[in-house]
Parts: C-alpha cells; structure tokens; sequence
DNA sequence: GGCGTGACGTCAG
DNA sequence: ACTGACGCCACGC
C-alpha cells in the first residue's frame, strides 16, 4: 500500500503522534516532531496546533514545550491549556510548569513496548 | 512567486 | 549557569 514510508505528510504523521498521545501526558513540541520523522519540526507541530486544533479537535493542551512548560502567553490560552491539564490529572505549577518526570509522556516507555 | 512568521530546539559565547 | 542568536520547515499574505 503506501509503500512510501516517511513521506507521509508531515502534518499528518504529527496528528497522528499528537492522537497517540496517553489522556493525563504530556509531549514536547520536538518529541512530536521527532516522532513523526523531523527531530527540527518542533515548529511545524506548533503550526498543525494552530491549524488542526480547532477541526480536528486535537488534544493540543497535551503539548508543551521542552521544559514542560506552557508557553502560551496569559489571556491567549495559557490559562485554558492549564485548566485542561489539570482536568486530566496532570499537576501544573503556577507559571504552567509541569513535571515531565510524572507526566512527561514516554513512547516506548514502561507499558507501551 | 517570494518574504515573513511562528505555542521550539540546539549550539556557542 | 544564563543569554543571545540561528536554524528549520510549513503556511499565510
């Protein structure tokens, strides 16, 4: 079928691992992009964010970036993506910092391999 | 058709 | 340890 692996769009392959995301994880922006095959597009996962959250319905709140942190600025969906987090059991620091150790979402990790 | 941007990441100083 | 600058690729205008 495909017989094409790795050209798969890359915005479709980054929905794909965002979907694959646990409900009470979080991912960084570069893991997603890593995993859908472009270790440098963290930022093109933060384009598909902006693009398919709405339709797609895509857990973006489950996207932070590499310390673990929100860095949505206050008042454009900080306090939104916080609240989601915290609605799925994931503990978020008043500055939106949250504890990868804990909730960092591990592919491969203990459970999934 | 070309330039700038962007919810990041990594290297160097 | 911290700060600054660059890179990277997709998408909008």
């Amino acid at each position: 079928m495909n017989g094409k692996p790795g050209v798969a769009p890359f915005s479709e392959e980054a929905v794909r691992i965002i979907l694959s995301i646990p409900h009470g994880r979080v991912a960084s922006y570069g893991q997603v992009a890593r995993l859908a095959g472009d270790p440098r597009g963290a930022r093109q996962v933060v384009r598909i964010l902006n693009t398919l959250s709405g339709p797609r319905s895509l857990p973006w709140h489950r996207v932070v970036n590499r310390e673990g942190r929100i860095v949505l600025p206050a008042g454009h969906g900080f306090e939104l993506q916080r609240k989601l987090l915290r609605d799925e059991g994931v503990a978020v620091g008043p500055d939106g910092l949250i504890d990868l150790a804990r909730f960092g979402w591990r592919p491969g990790g203990r459970g999934s391999i």
